[in-house]
DNA sequence: AAGCGATGTGTTTGCGCTCACATGGAATGG
DNA sequence: CCATTCCATGTGAGCGCAAACACATCGCTT
């Protein structure tokens, strides 16, 4: 492939717009529909109707025209499209540490789904969980650069003074629990919190303690408190509650003090990075898992079969909560007004490993 | 940079009660300079310069311009802007596999860069490695979108047809070692391979092995060349090297084969989930780690100091190549034409942890 | 034969903003 | 005192595109 663009057009040579027949020539300016038309000898407007792929074009015209812009390299100017148009094209996300596995998948999910949908992504990482933090983001996103937001793994959001969607189309993930007023994908932590719990109470353990994720994250709430209503159900005792803010140091920390208490025979960690700190933790302690301590996790990160043990751990469908997000936020987008709160659910899987075991007793 | 406009419209008054003040507009576009204009009474283009922080603006005229802008709500049209100027203030991140922890970091540290910069960011997550693909999220972000472009984690720049850069900015995070077509942030790949073998054979190891990422990855490539130089130049034996694709169960898959071998007794695999995979596999194999063999991991996951046995390996400093990045990119933004391939580079550090010992002869 | 809609194309206009320049008034100088 | 700077502000134009409308041309009906 000679492509004769490719050379990064040596200096401006400023003038000279010369119109040669080698194409796209490095004159300033980047070539628009007008000189696409001119080449084509049509009017501009007939150009935005090719690019558009509107009905009403001549096949011979069309060909006529694109071949023109193939000549001249023609690429459509984005921001004079959102001008005329008010639409970008673009879906704002917002996300917060990216290290969290969850996050990270999430966002490639919603990345893949919106550029399927021919729609290109503008990520802002919030550095903080403060709702100024969000709120700034939010607002920069929202400079009329953006067709609608996602946030990520909001903690944040029942903060008073936090007021989002000035009319923006918005999406939550995992957001606040009960009341409706952000359209919601939610990945059905309740369901995965009780499987994983069940799951242990039916290899005969007698209760589950909990090491929750931190107390301001709605998934580690939710989690918490259907791990909490599944223990009742089966009329267990249910045990104090630890928590971590899902990072393995902090699981470690955790699990030092879980381990501390001799009767602990199962435990179900907020997600796989605090179980692999817990069961180290468990392991100094001299307490075997599974042998003496049951273990699950949750997320199914890649690498939580090749823990020692593997890990038994809800595996989540991130892909799947990425192409709901977008497309709930497509539909609020092109269906104007947004309808009531509307919740999405994804369900998460049990992967049954070696870290779950019956009791020895 | 104090940009008025980024600050939201705080004002409570939640209620859908529409911007109130001159309530003269029923049209649902948002106010423009223009509105703010009319309300402070001035020009539009005094508003101009109030946004834009514009010196030589009456600071009466600036506070009375603010006090309007703020009680329309007013939030600048970044497509207006960037049409006005051909600057768009975003960046284009191609990246692929978010699953993959440098990735994923590298991308979260662009972003916070970026956003000091008063960039924002835009992200596609390419699906596969081949040239098609990034060719395709190359075109797709350079419409005129984006200032410039990142480029993370390409395994795939030497192909023959893949031209990127048609005089679009353009910075590529470990990418071809030799050739300096592109500007380039190294992580310092060659001194972090260098540094983990070399501290396995001071350890006293008689050899290294070498499980190596994928061998189409740039970053794969340079750090088993520099494992084979140091190996080399401390006149050991050069054993044969093993590939993975980085994730956990390829480091198994591979881990199995490299325990079948008894000699082994000290391996530097290519990154820490690698790593997990392998010592898993040693573990199956009855080998103990790091009695027996002894592992060097690469990345420094937030994990690996939980794995059993926590884990020696070389820390990135992942934040300092995203702001390397930003600040390469944006000085060829600014500067205009691009200098000659610049390299720049990051250099990681030996975190020693239980999985390396002396062996045990 | 006149009427009609469908079709293909061109013209005009304006999205919201910033540029380059024009203006007018205050401060300065000889 | 007028000429000269300097500042604060206004004016007009145009960035590239698509919506709205205007207008031919065709084929088909009635």
């Amino acid at each position: 492939m000679t492509d004769p663009t490719t050379h990064p057009s040596a200096e401006g040579t400023p003038g000279a717009g010369s119109t040669g027949s080698g194409g796209s020539t490095g004159s300033r300016r980047p070539p628009s529909q007008g000189d696409v038309a001119a080449v084509a000898g049509v009017s501009s407007q007939t150009v935005s109707r090719v690019v558009n792929n509107r009905a009403n074009v001549d096949s011979q015209t069309r060909e006529r025209v694109l071949s023109a812009m193939r000549m001249l390299g023609y690429r459509a100017n984005t921001a004079a499209r959102a001008l005329a148009t008010g639409q970008f094209h673009t879906l704002g996300v917002i996300s917060f540490d990216l290290t969290a596995h969850g996050n990270a998948r999430t966002l490639e999910a919603i990345s893949q789904a919106a550029e399927d949908a021919g729609y290109s992504v503008n990520v802002t990482c919030a550095r903080s969980q403060t709702s100024g933090a969000v709120q700034q983001a939010f607002s920069t996103l929202t400079n009329q650069a953006v067709d609608g937001v996602i946030l990520i793994e909001a903690q944040i959001l029942d903060r008073p003074g936090l007021h989002l969607s000035h009319g923006t189309p918005l999406v939550v993930v995992d957001g606040e629990p009960d009341r409706r007023r952000y359209h919601t994908v939610d990945s059905n932590q309740s369901a995965g919190a009780q499987t994983a719990t069940e799951h242990l109470l039916q290899l005969g353990h007698e209760t589950v303690w909990h090491l929750a994720g931190p107390q301001d994250a709605f998934s580690a709430q939710r989690r918490a408190t259907a791990w909490h209503r599944t223990l009742k159900a089966a009329g267990a005792r249910v045990p104090p509650v630890f928590y971590g803010d899902w990072s393995a140091c902090s699981g470690y920390l955790a699990g030092r003090e879980i381990a501390a208490h001799k009767d602990v025979t199962a435990v179900f960690a907020g997600n796989d990075h605090m179980a692999l700190g817990l069961i180290r933790a468990l392991h100094e302690a001299g307490r075997s898992v599974p042998r003496e301590v049951s273990v699950v996790g949750y997320d199914d990160v890649a690498e939580a079969e090749f823990f020692l043990p593997p890990l038994t751990t809800m595996r989540q469908n991130f892909a799947e909560v990425g192409r709901q997000c977008v497309s709930l936020l497509l539909d609020q987008i092109h269906r104007g007004r947004k309808s009531d709160g509307a919740m999405h659910s994804v369900s998460p899987q049990l992967i049954t490993r070696s870290s779950t075991a019956p009791p020895r007793a």
